[in-house]
DNA sequence: CTGTTAGCGCTTTCAG
DNA sequence: CTGAAAGCGCTAACAG
């Protein structure tokens, strides 16, 4: 009980050492016999000593063994989103495996300070919704990577969002088909509308319009023309979002025959709309994802969709951030034939 | 970018100041003129000092803004479960509202040691997998608060298991009735199993157990008997486990009227196994679930449950512990009439 | 209202 | 291999 009041000065006192060999034999094996080593140990453990105090430690060694990872947006938000969940699952499991620990930060914070000064480094998920952390993050000290968007000379973890999205989008377009898109964040409005003549926000970093040319890519292909008002604009892969976006396409005239959809959720959501609505999918309806979420392929008939593997990039970004790597790496993703799409 | 290289006291002999006038302008204000503080804020901005070094402040104040929320497993997994992040999402949008952070650490650690110095508190969803944690956080004098489980002396959170179980079950059950209940965790076994004589672990603390009495208690009103072969242990609520389950209880014979299921996770899985082999529900099998997770709610049949809020759950939880309330807290539940159970 | 000072608990040269 | 001493950067008495 009282342990928490023993420090190593203490310790060193009652078992007539100096603070110096207390502290090796917690932290240096090396600098003392094996012996006398696990003699201090186990006197440590008799007397309720747990070892030399982390806050001190930190602030000494100017390391903690936390990484904070942060989200685009509110943590509230990105946990329940299963996307953001599998990418923290790669995270948090590469990180256990050395011994480091997992803070969230909301990427509508005020400030990355609040933290900056004792954690070991950033893995920043997405564009944070504050663009101030952007600044913050490019100027600090501590190491930082990226994923699924760029700071200049940090290192980042990417797919091709371009040629993924041509890639799905060429899979399920016929010519002559009435094109729809539900996208993410392409412009700068809080609620779900259609894009028109808007502004598109953010256009360099933002993997909605790198997703966007490659669907536009495709259409000019086929020779399809998509208007500005057959585009919709959703702020977030967000279910309720997403079911509006549904209602409007669906019952906009004239009815698309192919609904390219920037997320799995709003795919999803989509589809589940159009099967209530008694619309046939694929035969009068063809609708495609990306992500590649599990829910995807439970359902009936099965999402066609991109694959990325999120746990991976989860993975890839704690390990490139513990081990400093300072590449931009560009993973691969994987077009997945579900039923949504036919494939006559 | 030298920004990381300015301290306090660099910044005091810059300004011609005490060391002490430029920790108070940035956190007490009353301890000096309005004017004079926000002439030393503008210097120090120009000056690039963004304010004390965290890492000296948690050590010298030995409070870190920073919570640990222990889960009940791998954050891994955690993270992943509907419910689970559900709870996250409230602990961290009270969190946040406190200025606080949030630091996830799993439950199967080895130890809370790593960390306990400089956090502010503990929440504790789940009984962690590691019981040596508990008896960590028993002698911790950091502030604890437990979820969904209890240690003694310790402000808690909960919902009475035993009750809401036995109002799903009475509400679900016939008599004459056939009844499985697909249990969790109520065995010490990494498999999915049927729990025959096995001893029930951990009997007394468990909400597991809760709901089993709470199952027994509706079935015994009614004059049926469940022998302990139909009820099954799963490790986890997750869904590969719970498809194993669904499989071998839609084979066994007689195949039951009634599954009682511990999650909704499990619920769901059964559901759709049931329908796929052609098994009408809920007229030739009724399923109750645990919980109330959305997807419940968008699936036909819709899931016959017991709905907890989590996210209350998590913001109470999270509530509690910076206010340092002491109770242990019963919060309520609600009986979700779906359609998994005929309401004849 | 401002400045001086003594640590918070530890790690790490550097002599021995 | 061990011990003495100097801080890591800051805050909170306390004295002025």
């Amino acid at each position: 009980m009282n342990k928490s009041k023993l420090t190593l000065k203490d310790v060193a006192l009652q078992l007539g050492v100096s603070t110096a060999t207390i502290s090796n034999a917690f932290n240096r094996p090396d600098q003392l016999s094996k012996a006398k080593r696990e003699e201090i140990l186990e006197q440590c453990k008799k007397i309720g000593y747990s070892g030399p105090n982390k806050a001190a430690q930190i602030l000494r060694k100017g390391t903690s063994n936390i990484v904070a990872l942060v989200l685009a947006d509110s943590i509230s938000y990105m946990v329940s989103d299963p996307v953001a969940s599998t990418f923290i699952k790669g995270v948090s499991h590469a990180l256990r495996e050395q011994g480091k620990h997992l803070l969230l930060y909301a990427g509508d914070s005020q400030s990355i300070l609040d933290v900056v000064d004792f954690v070991d480094g950033f893995i920043c998920y997405g564009a944070p919704r504050n663009p101030k952390l952007v600044d913050e993050l490019s100027t600090s000290v501590k190491p930082v990577i990226t994923v699924d968007f760029d700071i200049e000379d940090t290192p980042s973890i990417n797919i091709d969002n371009e040629e993924a999205a041509y890639q799905v989008a060429r899979f399920a377009l016929s010519e002559g088909d009435q094109v729809a898109i539900l996208g993410l964040r392409l412009i700068d409005s809080p609620s779900t509308c259609r894009i028109y003549d808007n502004p598109l926000i953010d256009v360099d970093s933002s993997i909605s319009h790198r997703r966007l040319d490659g669907y536009l890519r495709a259409t000019h292909e086929k020779n399809i023309t998509v208007s500005n008002e057959r585009v919709w604009h959703l702020p977030e892969s967000d279910r309720s979002f997403a079911r509006q976006a549904a209602r409007e396409v669906l019952t906009s005239s004239p009815r698309p025959d192919v609904v390219l959809c920037m997320s799995d959720i709003i795919a999803l959501e989509l589809l589940q709309m159009a099967l209530d609505m008694g619309i046939k999918v694929p035969e009068e309806l063809k609708i495609t994802g990306f992500d590649g979420i599990e829910e995807g392929e439970r359902v009936r008939p099965r999402l066609t969709t991109i694959c990325q593997s999120s746990t991976e990039k989860g993975v890839r970004a704690a390990t490139a951030l513990l081990e400093q790597l300072q590449d931009k790496a560009v993973l691969p993703f994987e077009l997945r034939q579900g039923e949504t799409v036919s494939t006559s």
